[in-house]
This record gives C-alpha cells, structure tokens and sequence, in this order.
DNA sequence: CATGAATGAGACTTCATTCAT
DNA sequence: GATGAATGAAGTCTCATTCAT
C-alpha cells in the first residue's frame, strides 16, 4: 500500500464517518462504502443523515464556543433545527456526541495532514510540515483542535474506552519518528511511543499559549519546528 | 535578586498560602504577616484555620479522586467534618476552593523542588534534578498534580483572570531556561517562555501516558529528559 | 340458552377477537363475520391481519414479561417485526393495545375452561375443576393471567368504559354458583355477585403468592378449593 | 408480652413511622425513642420533621386522588408547600416515597385494627369485628387502602425487597387464624399462610367491587364475614 | 398499508448556593 | 463562626404519538 492509496481510503473514511454513527444501523451508509459511490438513498436514509449533518456541525459550533460542560444538548438540537428528541436518535447521550466531533476532527485533521503531504520527507521538512498542516488547519477551524484535544477524564470519570485524538495523534508522530529512526535520521535511543506524546501535549499547551499571546502562525511553527528538529535529529 | 532570596520569599508565600486564602478577610493571617511570627491566635481565628485546613485537605482529596465535576461542595464539607454551610464561609464558591487547591498544589511542588535543590546547576544536571523533583513529588502525592493542572477553560468558560499553576510551572521553566541561555548552555535563539509552556505541555501529557502505561520513574524521567537537554542545548 | 350454545356463541367471539380489533375498520372480519366463513381475503387484508397477528403476539410477550409500563409502544414494534407505525394502524394507544392483550387472555381462558368441561358438575367438582383448568393455563401461559388481571386503575385513572377481565371472570363464578344456589348445593343467602369477585381476588391473590413461594399446582389448587368449598357449600 | 403492650408498642412505632424516615439520619427522633418522651428538638430537626409530615400529607392526598404514575414528586412538593428540592431530601426517589406512603398506612391500619380490640375473641366475633375495623378505617380514610394496596410489580418491575402492606395484612390474618387453630375454632387442616393472602385478595377485590357499586358497609360486612365464618369454621 | 425519523412536552433528579437558627 | 435544611433553576433523557415518504 502506498502512500496516496493510503491517503485515499483514509480520506474516504474520514468523509463517511462525518456522516455515520459508528458501524451502527446506517445500512444505507454501508451500501454506499461497498459501491464505491454515492447511491440512492430511500427518503428516510436521506433525511437522517440530513439530520445527523445538522447535529454535527451544531455541535462542533456549540462545544468549540462554550466547551462542553457549556453545552447542553437541547442547544445544539435548537442550533440544528431539529428537535429535542432527535439528538437521542443519534447519540445514545450528550457524551457520545462530544465523541463523535472529537472523532470528526481527527479524521479532519488526518486527512488535512494526508492531503498536505506532510508525512513525506525528510525530519526537518516533515516536521516543518506537519507542524504547518497541523496551523493550517487551525486557521481554518478555529478552536476546533483545542476542543477536541480535551481531556475526557475531565469529563466522564469512567474510561469511555475509545481512543481519543489525543492517542490517535501521537500514534501519527510515533510512526513518522519510527520512519526517521529507520532512515537514520532521529537519534537511536528514542522512544517514539513517549515522545509522541510529549509532542502532542507540547503542541496543545504551545498552542493555547501562542493563541492567548496572538503569537504569529509562523513565528510559533518555527519556534516549536527548531525544538522538535533539535530534540529529534540524530 | 539572588536565588536565596527568591528562593526564601518564595517558599514563604508558599506556606502562607497553603492555609491562606489569598487576600480575603483572613484577620489571624494578616495578624500574622505583620507580627512576622505565628502569634497566639484567638479561639475563633483558631477555629476557623482548623475548619479551613480540614477544607482543603478534603478537596483535595475528592478533586483528585474525582475530579472538578464529580465533586460537590456538599461532598467536600462531609468529608471535613464541618457543616455544609461552612464551605462559604471559605470560599466565595466551588471555583474558587478548586484554585485554592490548584495554588496549594502549586506551591507545595515550588517548595518541593527548591528544597530538592533542582534550580542550581548544569543543564544537564538542572534538567535531571527538575524532573526527578516533580516525579517524587508526584509519587507522594498521587494524582494531585494532573488535578491540579487541570484546565480551567474546561471547568468555566468565562476567564478566571488566575495565574494557573501551567502558568506559574511555566514561569519556572522558563526562568531556568533564561539562567542557561546566560551561561551559554542552552542555544542562543531558544525563546524560553514558549519553550516552557512546550515543556509543561509535554510533561503534563508524557505523565499521564505514563501513568496509564505504569512506566517506571526512572524510565519516564531519563525519557524525557533526554529529549529536553538535546532540545535546549547549545 | 344451554351451555352448549353459549359455548359455541362464546368460542366464536374468543377466535374472532384475538385477531380482531372490536368494532373498528377491520373489512375482512366483518366480511367474514357476515358470510359465517373463513372466506378469501384480499392481498391486503392478509398482510393486516397478519401484521395485528404478530403485534398482538409481541405485546403479549412483553406486557407479560415486563408490565404495561415498562413496555414502549416502540418495543412491541420491534418484537413484532414491524413499522413502529404500524402500531397506531392497529392500535389507537397504547392503552387499547393493552386493553387488547387483556381481552384476548379473558377469552382463551374462557375457552379453556368451557372445553375443559370444567362447568358441568357439581359444586365439589365444578371448583376443583375450574380451578384445574386455571391453574392448567396458567402453567401453558405463565404469566399471562397476572398480567391480564393487572388493574387498569393503577395505568389510567380515567375510567375506560370496558369491562375488564376481573369482571368478566368474576361472572363467570357467579353464573356457577346461581346454578349451584339452584339445585341446593350452595347455601340459600350467597351473594354470588359478591361472592364472584371475593373468589376472582383470593385466586389473584393467592396465585401470585404461590408463584413467589414456588407451592407447587396441586397443593395451590386443594388449599383453594378446601376453602372456597367449605365457604358456599350448604 | 401482652397485647396491651404490643399495641402500645406498635402504636409508638406507627408514630414515629411517620414522621421519620426508616432508619436514616433522624438522630433526633432516636433521641426521642431512647428518652421515651417528645424532648426538645433542634430548631433544625424541628423544621425538618414539619417538612416530611407536610410532604407525607401531600403524597398521602395525591397518590390517593390521582394513583402512583399520575402523581409527579413535584405535584407532591408543591402541594406540599416547600421546593422542589426538599422532596428528595426526604425520598430517595419517587417510589421511595409511595413506598413510606404505603408503610404508613400499613401502620395506621394496624394501630387502627389493634385500638379497635379486634383481634381478641372468637372466630365469628374475630372476624366481623377485623372486618368492622377495617371499613371504619377505610371510611375515615377513603382511597387510603386501595392505593397502598396498589401492586407494586405493577410500578417497579424490580423487587424492592420491601415488606409490602399486603404482606404485612395477609401475617395478621395468618396470625389470627393460628390462633383459632389453636382454640379448636378453625378446622384443622387450614392453611393459614395462604388463606391470609386468600382473604387480602379476597377483601380488596371485594372492597373495590362494593366501592363501585356503592354497596352498604354493613352489607359488605355480613357478606364477607359470611364467607369467612364458614370457610375457616371447624 | 407500511415505515421509521422526527417530535417536544414533560418526567425525574441534581446541586450550587442561601439563610434562619 | 457554624450549621444543615431548604431551594428551584437547570440538566439529562424518555417515550407516546405523528406524519412525510
């Protein structure tokens, strides 16, 4: 599998699962991923994606603006258009849906990167890279990324045993320092697997710093790119 | 300003301010600034310092058991022993006892790592001593630390306008990073303040894969430290 | 009027309703009705009986095994493998649909006890056989006659105008006893309207006692009739 | 333990029922039982106790009007006169409240049966004086029984583990029959575990049939005595 | 006739805060 | 200062029923 093979299929996913739920009953969704295109949809299939659609994009405005204990669902059912009840005929509760943006904006951001072709390269570009995707996106969704990289524990106090985008992006850096350590470019002793994380977690809390301060887009990637380069190269 | 000093000054406040509460109507503490010295206090200041450490021993217990939202200030005060109405008397609400938390946490690991010496030395060393210093701290006091760095921006929308214990860990870091730049031990162009933030960042997320990996100490530290002193370094 | 055509009369009723809904726009039935005959149905009358078919069957399951209401109009949809709408094809509410449930139990008793030839005989016998063949349905339906004496009270508080099984069976016991006050096997003074509705109450009562208490069917049946026996008998 | 002072006991209990909430945080009113006389109350556990009684009160009048599931806890509260809030101070939840509704009564019924002296005497005497007691009570207290006798299976599919009123009803009869065992008045081989449960059902069944019918009380009386007279005489 | 997505009133319950004692 | 009963706005979620397809 190459990398644009790889590239497509993600972002195949990424677009499904916009509109999905899960691999619950979306026949209908199914149907369209084993055709390989669109499909017609019977005038119920139509109008719950239609539904789900609106309740999406509601609450991503809604938990990006007010965060999540901000937010209840009867304002985002408002915000969609649809009513009350309809919220529970596509989350099972308010937790689900936070859930279901947070995975949204993964597979966003995955594709984002994918399409940038950031994972190509060398260290130095690929960080520069990565860490320019990473900014675009932000540009472009405001506060999403900040949203999504919540701490659940904050949230719900039981595991929800799903695998935020927390884990899913250090993974991303974890094998790209995999690829660098192969290629002899990252140092030897590195342990990808830790440093994806403190990666990550740089990347978040430097990011909410540079947005506070109104720090420059480049002026931040380059501030965080020259610390990455340095900590990584062999 | 020497380090003895700030390092005196600082450790003060500290302690003050584990059974303070910042400048409110605390008549026995005032009373006792101004004395210099502990003084006798009256039956009812007594009282009430009792009823206040009882408070914040409690809180800290429940936040860090469960965290911001799990726990009520009804919870809080049973787990004192004192009345529920008691609570206010202390705190001007539920936020306000969790910052009184957060900055008791704060400068328990400010006193913590000045005690333990981390702040003199080579940035080699300065790193090793740092984490190591926060790594015991953690070990005696479970969970305190990821609770009390909790953010607050998931907790309350509107701006607290507190300086958070990221905020002041930051500060630290950064202050180190500023000593080794005069010395020549750090790169030249490094920016300290973001770089601090970027620190803070990675550790609050590295301690918390760790944790839930159940990484052993030294592991974790050698880890991270490695990456930071090659990130800093000239 | 003989047992034997009351039989007959009552048996055709019991058969028609457990498929039919009362007097409502069910055009088959009434066609058969008319023509005394099973008759040819329409396509469409076929696929309506069959759907009231499996809904009844569907709501008898989980009324019996839940209670009316822990039982959503939605579950019963599903059970029976139809539309939810379908429901409200059938049913006007969910309270007819239950009152439905209860007619058909009262009618397959009434069925079972008349081909049980429990009627006939005297008052020794008649009682133990009634009893017998209670307790006999009972077992091939468990559940079902506790389910279909539950009082309508306790789920609507306004009156619903139809004589609900309790009553229907509570004649029962009267007729009996009428014809035992006839030939002298009951004493002279019984109120056998009263007396009917005593029985109907010690056998809902008791039955549901010997269940919890796992008494096994025999000992249920000779503790009850000892009782009721030596209540009437002259 | 003579029955005077049963009674007297009972009585005590039925009192302090309620008021009190099971075995719960009611020091006052342990305080009360230990001394044996009123005492002083807190203004606090003053204030509390006035609000259960008026909250009992209120539940007591709708439950009886409306039934269970027509009656919401804050139809309770309002009629009660005190916040929302205040009813789940006292219940737990909703069925905790019918089901202190329902002791309640079962209390009150007792004391009301054991004050009236009818459990001393005869059989026939026994009986009709039991009877007697019971239809005065339900006269001073019309709808109180029949909704405490409400089938809780038919609210909570769950067991609640509790001693309902009807078991509670059908052990005094059992009692009472033992004793006329026992006395040689009742015949010998008698059940008398489940002709209790017989005659509890017996006696609701009957008593909701007279209600509706309007039926005398003295006529209910001599019906129901009738029957029992004979079914339990050697 | 059948479907099942949509609805929204309303159910139950919680909890941060107040205040009379 | 301390108490703890009281509060009621607000929250989450359910479910009987409708209606467009």
């Amino acid at each position: 599998m190459n990398t644009e093979e790889a590239g497509a299929r993600t972002r195949e996913a990424a677009e499904a699962a916009i509109l999905d739920h899960q691999d619950k009953d979306d026949a209908a969704a199914a149907y369209e991923a084993e055709a390989g295109e669109p499909a017609v949809l019977s005038g119920a299939a139509k109008r719950k994606l239609e539904s789900r659609r609106k309740l999406m994009a509601a609450a991503r405005k809604l938990f990006v603006e007010r965060g999540y204990h901000e937010t209840r669902p009867q304002d985002i059912s408002r915000e969609a258009g649809v009513g009350h009840g309809t919220f529970y005929l596509h989350f099972e509760d308010k937790l689900d849906c936070f859930l279901a943006f947070t995975e949204e904006a993964a597979d966003e951001l995955h594709v984002f990167v994918e399409t940038h072709h950031a994972v190509a390269g060398s260290l130095d570009e690929g960080i520069r890279e990565l860490l320019t995707a990473i900014f675009e996106y932000s540009d472009e969704n405001p506060g999403v990324l900040a949203a999504a990289l919540t701490d659940v524990s904050v949230i719900s106090t039981g595991d929800t045993g799903k695998k935020m985008p927390v884990d899913r992006w250090a993974d991303v850096w974890a094998q790209l320092m995999d690829r660098w350590k192969e290629t002899g470019e990252a140092f030897a002793e590195l342990d990808t697997k830790l440093a994806g994380y403190l990666i990550v977690g740089a990347i978040k809390q430097g990011g909410a710093y540079g947005h506070r301060r109104r720090i420059e887009r480049p002026d931040m990637i380059e501030g965080m790119a020259r610390l990455f380069v340095r900590a990584l190269k062999k």
